[in-house]
DNA sequence: CTGAAAGCGCTTACAG
DNA sequence: CTGAAAGCGCTTACAG
């Protein structure tokens, strides 16, 4: 491996010149320049990039930590942040915590520990708890949340989302339009601060049409396909059966639409559905998937601009309050008023 | 940020020592080392990974160069690549080609540069020509390709697939047996390594049970949703409309069904189509999708120790030879046999 | 078992 | 505009 030093020999300069050189574009001689070029090509040089993070004490690496990649609206949201990160010379390491099972203190180590500048939290990453304090004391690290409104223990960190309780109050909402009085949720994972919020919305939207919420219509799904499929059969084996399914994200929106058929129910003759995200199968699902659609995309750049802004320190403190974007109803064939 | 020294001070011991007890779980004495590990625990001491990998001359990153993370399947091969690289303790950078028009030629210069200490290939990085030459020419790099053949050019590298071809006379095989005389195509990139040999299947098995090919019926669908569309478009206006149509991955068979149904045609009464992958939303699509599964994540592991052993440099020359995994047809509801 | 010292490949004040 | 030199935080022969 040629480096700096056999370059500055051939060239027959300092290797301060050749660093020069590399990294600023005047202070150096035309002729010294070219030299010192010549030399690079000579040699097939290209700066050890070990040594120079090591001496600027910086990694360009920014550490993103998500529940799963494989899900398309994540995946969305990944191509905000690697866009601003391209443009802002940053490569990203993705973390999935459906792997590591690591805290959010963790995270925080791998900061401390320089492994990368920033971190970006999207979506819930357990446990959900007070553990998480640790974060924040630990000197301001450059962290920020996206996807989910930040727990009460982290409400010192700037984030980006939409506002999950009022999407989730719309989508109940549009149900309730159509007629529907009696609606299920297939949950995530309770507790997660993300789902937290959809529920609290499902409720309050319920709750304000003066409907009742009968014990076993709000189901744990896992925000995975096999957890929807199981949910939907819980929902359409109680006793008083659900119209209407409103699934936290269209995943299990998906799946539960093909439990439904499954089960010989027409969707949405005989029972609707709805989703949240908006990935993009949910336009070519059977029938079309009636959403709530997050601009995932502007989300993900939005939350990689703050990190910028917080990784250069030019945030001050108060600057950490939420970024609410917005989200929108996108109406397709999933949802009909109930049978009557 | 508290560094080695602060730490031997404190415990009153060397910088060696201080080295010695955090890599080594021998060679200091048991005294030695309670008063280095106190000494970390109150200075909150963590290694600088920074300092660390350019001593070492070791990122314990590797790269894995794909088309798209949002493709199920390729998250799947994810998912057995960091599992694997967990174990060797490696970090995974992922390179997705649909941003960075990077060459592979430009992977092997991030390998030169040490920004990571190996590289996968997870299908065609365009340009998919003699460019990448280089990349073995640069003196032994550790590269593994990953779910394709290995272009001529590249063919000194590892590598880790299916029968690509073999899997594509399967799954045209499969409709040919059920009575299709008339199927079509829907491609990926036209030379794209992955998709020729995808496109060389369906011809053998055409061929072999001397069937013509119309004009027409082989189409570009990009491995889009958006370019399935299209291409389904395309075969349904053809002069002689295919009865099944074999598309190059998952998604985009499932795209198709959705144009076909949305076109007024049943699947699989009035077309047939089937695919290959088995992503996730494969056996929930409706209908349900007939397709050839590959067994994604062990590919992914495999992958990933083929990497870890050539970068341990333990692999000689003539261990280039391609894995080769095996595919399975799964048979599900969108196949049926001609309407007559 | 432990310490003093060299050195990994860069960048950056500091002189000239 | 250019060079000599210090130093970033570690690890690792080399002595003792």
């Amino acid at each position: 491996m040629v480096s700096i030093k056999e370059v500055a020999k051939v060239a027959g300069v300092s290797v301060a010149t050749v660093s020069r050189c590399i990294n600023y574009s005047d202070g150096v001689r035309d002729q010294t320049r070219r030299r010192v070029e010549d030399a690079i090509a000579l040699t097939g040089y290209s700066p050890n990039t070990l040594a120079r993070s090591f001496r600027r004490g910086k990694t360009n690496i920014v550490i993103v930590a998500l529940p799963s990649m494989g899900d398309p609206f994540f995946h969305e949201v990944m191509t905000g942040i690697q866009a601003v990160a391209r443009e802002m010379h940053y490569s990203v390491l993705i973390r999935e915590t459906r792997f590591d099972a690591m805290a959010a203190d963790e995270f925080g180590k791998m900061l401390v520990s320089r492994e990368a500048d920033g971190l970006i939290l999207l979506a819930s990453v357990p446990p959900f708890g007070n553990d998480v304090l640790a974060l924040g004391n630990k000197r301001e690290l450059p962290v920020v949340i996206g996807c989910e409104p930040v727990a009460p223990a982290l409400e010192h960190l700037p984030s980006v989302h939409i506002d999950n309780l009022a999407a989730a109050r719309d989508a109940t909402g549009y149900l309730i339009s159509l007629g529907h009085t009696r609606i299920g949720f297939i949950d995530g994972v309770h507790d997660s601060p993300l789902t937290r919020d959809r529920l609290s919305g499902f409720r309050a939207a319920m709750s304000e049409a003066r409907l009742p919420i009968a014990e076993g219509w709000v189901v744990e799904g896992y925000m995975t396909i096999k957890g929807a499929i199981e949910a939907t059969r819980k929902l359409l084996e109680h006793v008083v059966t659900p119209t209407a399914i409103f699934c936290a994200n269209d995943e299990m929106a998906i799946a539960t639409m093909h439990a439904c058929a499954a089960s010989g129910l027409g969707v949405p003759k005989d029972i609707s559905v709805i989703g949240i995200d908006n990935i993009r199968f949910a336009a070519i699902a059977t029938p079309p998937l009636t959403t709530i659609a997050q601009p995932a995309e502007e989300i993900g750049r939005r939350t990689m601009y703050r990190l910028c802004r917080a990784m250069a320190k030019k945030d001050s403190l108060d600057a950490a309050e939420a970024e609410i974007v917005p989200h929108e109803l996108i109406v397709r064939g999933s949802c009909a008023p109930p049978a009557t």
